[in-house]
DNA sequence: CATCGATGTTGAG
DNA sequence: TCAACCTCGATGG
């Protein structure tokens, strides 16, 4: 479900809401009590995103990785502190929503009008809510709600829940485990800013015959970017998905890490896939309220390239879909 | 209301 | 190469 900016997102939530928090950990569902035995009633030390995992530290050596995979996804409910970085796209940073409002990160990352704001204003279509407030309003009557479906791990404070559902990944990890994930991803903007990570991206990826649209989804080259930024990125740099990674010049893929470090701080910030951020204006109000606005290529296939005109073409790479316009992109 | 497909990865064959 | 994972929004009847 997420590509990177997601999964940075919901590990600045856990920052703001859980770490310095003794943590009360459960496995409803039952597929990782044992896990939540060993964290629960520790403090949350650390939380922060590598590409599209996230690690949560209560101990030297004991952490906890998630992977959401396909759909996955992070429920919080309580009273949910919006952490300052990814609720300045709308200027009301730090609000605190009510008690028992439900806000799942799929909510975090969808349409426009359903940004950080939203949590606490229950109008807003697409927060979701628990069971017992569906009397309506934002004040639910139990806290911590029950959990709804497989809650794969759940996470409390005495004020916040977190529920994990459908992972990937969820398991518990030594330090020395927990970096040897860490080494076998490629670099992350978020994780590994300046130059470094520039170079790291740019010897992997030139160092391959295989084509780059493949690997700017390889994580262990890049890590973080999923089908809807591969397709925008190589869009965006007029490079065509087939062609070697040992074609890409080196100013190319200095270029595409470039791109990639600027989507994926406008991802976290605006928790939208914007791909088409030149736009001012009404473009830019109509791209962030409506998808079908919001990419270059990504979905667009039989229909004009913004650009040239020429269909947009669908291909499968890899097993997974591929969107491109032969005619811009060489 | 049933079915499909998805912003992903793993592991079996 | 492809099924499994096992959720849920979108789509169509």
């Amino acid at each position: 479900m997420p590509e990177g900016h997601s999964v940075h997102r919901i590990a600045k939530q856990f920052a703001t809401n859980f770490v310095g928090h003794t943590v009360v950990a459960e496995s409803p569902q039952g597929r990782f009590v044992d896990g939540a035995a060993v964290i629960s009633g520790r403090e949350l030390l650390e939380a922060f995103a590598v590409g599209k995992q996230m690690f949560l530290r209560f101990g030297e050596d004991e952490w906890v990785r998630i992977h959401l995979g396909i759909y996955g996804a992070w429920d919080f409910s309580g009273d949910i502190l919006v952490d300052a970085t990814i609720a300045s796209a709308n200027g009301r940073m730090g609000q605190t929503n009510q008690r028992g409002t439900v806000v799942s990160d799929r909510v975090l990352d969808s349409a426009g009008e359903n940004s950080l704001t939203s949590i606490g204003a229950p109008r807003n279509s697409r927060v979701r809510m628990g069971e017992e407030s569906q009397s309506g309003g934002v004040h639910s009557a139990h806290f911590p709600p029950e959990p709804v479906g497989q809650v794969r791990l759940r996470l409390m404070t005495e004020t916040v829940c977190a529920d994990l559902r459908g992972p990937t990944a969820c398991e518990l990890l030594t330090s020395a485990r927990v970096h040897a994930v860490m080494d076998a991803l490629g670099p992350d903007p978020q994780h590994e800013p300046g130059v470094a990570g520039r170079n790291r991206f740019t010897d992997r990826l030139r160092s391959k015959k295989t084509p780059v649209g493949q690997l700017l989804m390889d994580q262990s080259i890049v890590a973080g970017i999923g089908n809807v930024y591969r397709a925008e990125m190589l869009f965006r740099a007029g490079i065509d998905p087939y062609r070697p990674g040992t074609l890409v010049t080196v100013d190319e893929a200095h270029a595409l890490w470039k791109d990639w470090v600027k989507l994926l701080a406008i991802g976290i910030e605006t928790g939208q896939m914007m791909t088409m951020d030149g736009l001012r204006g009404k473009k830019w109000e109509a791209a962030m309220a409506h998808r079908a606005d919001r990419h270059w290529v990504y979905k667009r296939e039989g229909l004009p390239c913004r650009k040239c005109g020429t269909n947009i073409q669908l291909d499968t790479m890899a097993t997974r879909k591929l969107y491109w316009c032969p005619s811009c992109q060489t």
